[in-house]
DNA sequence: TGATATTAGTTGATTATTCAACAACGCCGG
DNA sequence: CCGGCGTTGTTGAATAATCAACTAATATCA
């Protein structure tokens, strides 16, 4: 427990902070994009794709949040204000009296198709054309490394809503 | 201007979700551990860290927040709050008195040497070991080249606080 | 110099996120 | 069928981030 630091060296600490640098640089970048040309937050983006990719456009709330990497309290929040904006309705759940059904709108699928060739265009200008193809498929493999080490210390994980 | 979208491949879809992903997994990782052994938010960690490079400890504002990638508005609210902790002081500019300079204290300097080797650990331990050396190496230039590439096309950025 | 534009930084209102507490329901053993 | 227990999802308060408006000081330039 009480080793002595294993500090980072001079090199891991600059790719460290590259690290750090582009995915801000790139999450700046698409969450400005779509806001300008579409006014819906980046965290919306995500919960309306989840939604038109389920079977009926509709998904459990607690399946949304965890496919869409939100807490269940930020989840009824934003949905909330989606549905404040007619782009999603709830539910209920026939078979479990308790859930909820997030449900997309006509309106939000159209809204979503509306956003979504200048949010992958944004993709390309900020990712995938700023790499040559071999490390794009480099950058597959790392982060693939990234997520599995985190599932697997997260295998212990006992907080409320993750996991 | 309206030609028709080049959407992403499969592939390249997969791709960008699992950096998403390993972004997220990473970012999550090292706040939580952050906040749960020191009380510090990864941003205000950020500040102390410039903060304590920076000759003096201390650092203009607007040069601040460029290291740190905060807008002015958030980092005169964050440095606020690192004042009432006591790590912090606001002291004026000799050469410019609209300045003002954020000085590191002895207690924020003592707070931050006391969170660095947790954080170190945890960085180690969601990124670094995770990976071989030579992705190491290939994510460093991965993200050198992304990087460079918001930095071009951030060029004709004219948007108040940024830049 | 004096008028105007820029820059530095703060502030308060709006909006988003987290956190802890909670109500309602389902599950399961006695 | 009942009582405890875990789950589902919501709520409201506290904290943080964004946005627009603002003050004050400096730069620019005729």
């Amino acid at each position: 427990m009480t080793t002595t630091t294993r500090w980072l060296t001079a090199e891991e600490q600059r790719i460290w902070r590259l690290f750090v640098q582009a995915c801000e640089s790139v999450f700046a970048a698409t969450d400005t994009q779509l806001i300008r040309d579409s006014g819906i937050p980046h965290g919306y983006y995500e919960i309306l794709v989840h939604l038109s990719e389920a079977p009926g456009r509709a998904l459990r709330m607690t399946q949304l949040a965890h496919a869409s990497t939100y807490s269940k309290s930020r989840l009824s929040h934003a949905v909330t204000r989606l549905e404040e904006r007619g782009w999603v309705v709830r539910r209920e759940c026939a078979t479990d009296r308790r859930g909820q059904i997030a449900q997309l709108t006509e309106e939000g699928f159209a809204a979503l198709a509306a956003a979504a060739p200048g949010h992958v265009e944004q993709v390309r200008k900020s990712l995938i054309d700023a790499l040559t193809p071999e490390q794009i498929s480099q950058l597959g493999e790392v982060a693939a490394a990234i997520v599995a080490a985190a599932a697997d210390s997260g295998s212990k994980c006992h907080d409320a809503d993750l996991c």
